[in-house]
RNA sequence: GGGCGGGUAGCUCAGCGGUAGAGCGUCGGUUUUACACACCGAUGGUCGCAGGUUCGAUCCCUGUCCCGCCCA
């Protein structure tokens, strides 16, 4: 067996299985048909391709690879799915904003030359990604990788255009949409944030034709009254009545507006109780515009600026134009004022531009038809959602849903199939990939849509889309639906209740048996990561190690180094104690930590000093095994667990058990923090602090049977834990498991060992009752030791002291590991019987605190688990405090027991297990009580 | 305004009907031959506040105050 190296260091270990793991092929999922395994599948969220790794893939890539792994080894045909997705918007940004750095833009260009370039660019940089996920585990079946652009799913996204066309979902209509007049596109209503902003509400008085009076009204968009086509009172305003159905008169352009009355619109509280109405760029506006006919003016250009409808202020940028309008109404008079006002300001997710309200023509899909059975699933229980309050939320969405605008102004992306003749006006919607005649007169004369689709549009499909879909095929018969689908709750909406909608309605099936939700990856101080906080961490930074200064100019970026280094100490404060930068902490304890959140929190925040602890156990993974190794020369490993007979073997064999059947259940309701600490407990404080150090006197000892026994069970849960860890930190477990002897015919990767099952241990309840006694007595005893700051070099004479033969059977038993941990004297620790009465009676002192067993010194006693713990000592001061310590909080507890148990409605309702426990509890902590109380007056009379 | 979460040890968070847990931190001790990325021990909480239900409440209910998020 090769050596370890003194400490755990991560980098050529994980680098060198990266590859090897790709190599071995051991991520691939079997296609063929009769399989008679469980199957477990997994889509995975496509990354945007022009994303670069950041940590929100750190964890998504962790919690499905954890379930991908366990699944893969628990023996299921396991198929996680990965891919990338084209990101319509966010990829055409990029490349645009390359090519204004070449001083052109895309209309120079045009459509065809611009979406080579946009490929070329994919080409290039957008793999990247999936590298980078390689490099955190990710056991995705990566030659099955899907593009959402490719040939077959693109043919699938037409298919599904087509049929819910056909199914009359989908629709072409003029209505009110969202614009983002920086991309130059219309967003889904999802796409526009609504955000609180200070702005003003400014008054100005339009003229009432042929009088003198005035109407004055109050808007925080001054500009739009340029598309004013009425102006609202509420009908039972008694200040306008004498005013309805006069006209105003426009005082910039040649239109006469219409004084109309709508109670609905109105709130005669509210400002003067006079509304203008701009139905072409307002949402209720638009709604009252339909209620009375007005006249729908639209006044923007498709970029934000004034049209010609805007006389002297045409061109004018919209917030240009406002403060033109503003000055305009002055200067006629007609201002009135302004006072602060707060508003909501819907801004693009996309481009961060103010989102405007535009008429336009757009395709929609009808959502309600969708959305009933997406609903009826989760409702059912048909797809469960996890953490279940999510699903609350997803009903409130489906249940509320408006219709999806799914056309974009955009050149990347799925053109939408549809084509429209010139010759007859018939809108032909097609399979095809290229339409060459109109479907209704056959004429040539056809063009298509300039139009692309939203990018969810193609995402919706995924689960299927990648298999093949709409052939039939071997694929969606075995992996449809999925198993489970992973994902931040961020994109609930936006993703899963599409996807759940088409694969409902495609493929007749929910697309998932669960839904599972994690949260959003934030800093330590819980805010959102952004460039503009600076207080993103590049995953791998963490990974590899990497200079604070270096980690800063990426979170901020252009930014002097003090300023941002700044932010980031304020946003990491562990970090910001940290020296000069990140050590190399490995994917193993990044992914350890990234598990270890509980998945319903909301936030994560990111701790640089928690990612450290669990490098640490890597390191003591690394260290354990390094200490086991001399010492299983010789060491077989079977499937099933080997004979022990002794405490130490049985219980940690026990303890597998437990911790194993702790992990596996996490994993089974995606609590995968339950899982990390079982893992982390069983190995750190049980394996590692007892089994590991009760091994030493019996390795140095010459019982060549227990020899044996400890050492084929150290092997034997070495292996074990490591298979069971595996899931979670890959690449040490893999390494670290060629190290240790494994069991015959063994995989050539860990990945694909088998995972523990309930099997694997041997539960023994009395070995775990056993131990926990034996590790109290040896508890307090060190306990005592510190308390009379015996020098840990120092030997001492222990003795303890039970008038339960079976309590001294068992001390005699494991005298060894007491001697080794309490670090006892020769001949001791001294097991006793409790003194009868007749020995003690002799002197005052009666033999407790002196003179027990022939020892005349004083004595530090303690009384636990029916155990009196004693050991000599000089101070009595020092005990006597101890003492009255003690005696202080179990005197508190006596007598809240006490009490509990005298009330007769406790003994009468409380569950009998609970009254029975209650007074053995109580026993326990009086003959402790009595016991300590007695010591204590001894000593003071002694003193 | 509507909805959903959360307020538990100095910090970050588990627990959610039977006398409060972890990690980190803090304090004291240790060159114990796997690990100082360690070991041993200790300190630390009226479980936001007020009522109620219950034999019993951090846990359930009601109200209330803060803090997030989502949808208007």
């Amino acid at each position: 067996m090769t050596e370890l190296a003194k400490g755990y260091e991560p980098k050529p270990i994980e680098a060198y299985w990266e590859k090897r793991w790709i190599e071995l092929g051991v991520f691939a999922a079997s296609d063929e048909l009769p399989d008679p395994r469980p199957r477990y599948v997994l889509p995975m969220p496509p990354p945007n391709v022009t994303g670069s790794l950041h940590m929100g893939h750190a964890l998504f890539c962790t919690l499905e690879d954890i379930l991908t792994r366990y699944h893969r080894m628990a023996g299921f045909c396991t198929l996680w799915q990965p891919g990338i997705d084209h990101a319509g918007i966010a990829t055409q940004t990029v490349v645009e904003r390359q090519l204004k750095r070449e001083g052109k833009t895309r209309h120079d260009l045009g459509r065809e030359a611009f979406l080579e370039r946009v490929w070329q660019w994919k080409a290039e940089s957008g793999g990247r990604i999936a590298e980078q996920q390689r490099a955190l585990g990710v056991s995705a079946d990566w030659d099955r990788s899907k593009f959402t652009m490719d040939p077959d799913l693109s043919r699938g996204v037409r298919e599904a255009f087509c049929r819910l066309h056909e199914e009359g979902l989908i629709y072409r209509d003029t209505r009110l949409v969202h614009w983002d007049c920086e991309a130059q596109t219309v967003l889904s209503n999802l796409e526009v944030d609504n955000e609180p902003a200070n702005g003003e509400l400014f008054m100005f008085a339009y003229p009432v034709e042929g009088s003198a009076e005035q109407l004055v009204v109050a808007t925080t968009r001054p500009e739009t009254m340029l598309g004013d086509t009425a102006v609202a009172v509420h009908p039972d305003d008694a200040r306008y009545k004498h005013l309805h159905g006069k006209f105003l008169v426009h005082p910039f352009v040649d239109r006469k507006v219409p004084i109309i009355t709508d109670a609905e619109l109105v709130d005669m509280t509210f400002g003067t109780g006079a509304v203008k109405v701009t139905p072409a760029h307002d949402w209720n506006d638009f709604a009252t515009g339909k209620r009375h006919k007005l006249e729908e003016l639209n006044i923007l250009n498709l970029d934000g600026k004034m049209n010609e409808r805007c006389g002297a202020f045409a061109g004018l940028d919209r917030f240009v134009a406002r403060k033109a309008v503003k000055k305009a109404l002055d200067e006629k008079g007609l201002a009135r004022g302004a006072k602060p006002h707060e508003l909501m300001l819907p801004r693009s997710e996309r481009s961060g531009s103010v989102v405007e309200p535009m008429i336009s023509t757009q395709w929609f899909v009808k959502m309600k038809p969708l959305a009933d059975p997406a609903l009826e699933a989760v409702r059912t229980g048909e797809t469960v959602i996890i953490p279940e309050e999510w699903a609350k939320t997803y009903d409130h969405f489906l249940s509320n849903i408006l219709d999806w605008c799914i056309s974009r102004q955009l050149w990347w992306g799925h053109r939408i199939p549809a084509y429209y003749c010139d010759a007859c006006g018939q809108v032909t919607v097609t399979r095809d990939e290229k339409l060459v005649a109109c479907g209704g007169c056959g004429a040539a004369s056809i063009r298509q849509d300039e139009d692309v689709l939203d990018t969810w549009f193609s995402s919706a499909l995924w689960p299927f889309s990648t298999l093949g879909w709409p052939d039939k095929t071997d694929l969606l018969e075995k992996f449809y639906p999925a198993s489970d689908l992973e994902t931040g709750y961020d994109i609930l909406f936006f993703w899963v209740a599409r996807m759940m909608m088409m694969g409902i309605h495609f493929m007749g099936k929910p697309p998932f048996k669960r839904v599972l939700l994690h949260g959003l990856v934030v800093d330590e101080t819980g805010d959102k990561m952004s460039k503009v906080k600076g207080n993103v961490i590049d995953p791998l930074d963490l990974i590899y190690g990497a200079a604070f200064d270096d980690v800063v100019q990426k979170a901020l970026p252009g930014a002097p180094i003090e300023e941002a280094l700044k932010k980031f100490k304020k946003a990491y404060p562990s970090a910001a104690q940290m020296g000069s930068g990140f050590p190399a902490y490995g994917t193993d304890a990044l992914r350890f930590t990234l598990a270890s959140y509980s998945p319903q929190a909301k936030r994560i925040p990111l701790s640089p000093k928690k990612i450290e602890g669990y490098r640490h156990f890597c390191n003591k993974l690394w260290n354990a095994t390094r200490f086991a190794l001399p010492y299983l020369e010789g060491a077989t490993v079977g499937s099933s667990p080997p004979a022990a007979t002794q405490l130490g073997t049985r219980w940690i064999l026990s303890r597998l058990a437990s911790t194993i059947e702790t992990v596996q259940r996490g994993i089974d309701d995606f609590r995968l923090d339950d899982s990390t600490q079982a893992a982390y407990r069983f190995f750190w404080n049980e394996l590692c602090d007892w089994y590991l150090e009760l091994s030493k006197p019996v390795f140095q000892g010459s019982n060549e049977a227990a020899k044996t026994e400890w050492r084929d069970v150290l092997a034997y849960v070495l292996e074990a834990s490591l298979r069971l860890l595996h899931p979670f930190i890959p690449f040490i477990t893999e390494e670290l498991w060629h190290k240790v002897p494994r069991p015959d015919g063994s995989a050539v990767s860990l990945a694909l060992a088998p995972y523990p099952t309930a099997a694997t241990g041997r539960a023994d309840l009395e070995a775990e009752r056993e131990m926990e006694i034996l590790m109290d007595v040896i508890g307090q005893a060190r306990s005592m030791r510190t308390e009379h700051q015996i020098k840990p070099q120092l030997q001492i004479d222990l003795r303890l002291r039970s008038a339960l033969p079976e309590r001294r059977a068992l001390l005699e038993r494991e005298r060894v590991a007491i001697e080794v941990l309490v670090k006892t004297s020769p001949g001791f620790p001294r097991i006793l019987a409790t003194a009868p009465q007749s020995e003690t009676a002799g002197s005052a002192d009666g033999s407790i605190v002196k003179g027990v067993d022939e020892d005349v010194r004083y004595q530090s006693r303690d009384y636990v688990r029916d155990v009196e713990v004693l050991l000599p000592i000089e101070e009595l001061d020092k005990e006597i405090e101890r003492l009255e310590r003690t005696l202080k909080s179990d005197d508190k507890d006596v007598v809240a027991l006490e009490k509990k148990l005298a009330l007769p409605s406790f003994a009468d309702k409380a569950p009998k297990e609970v009254v029975a426990q209650t007074h053995e509890e109580l026993g326990l902590k009086k003959r402790r009580l009595a016991s300590n109380r007695q010591s204590l007056e001894l000593l003071k009379k002694a003193k």
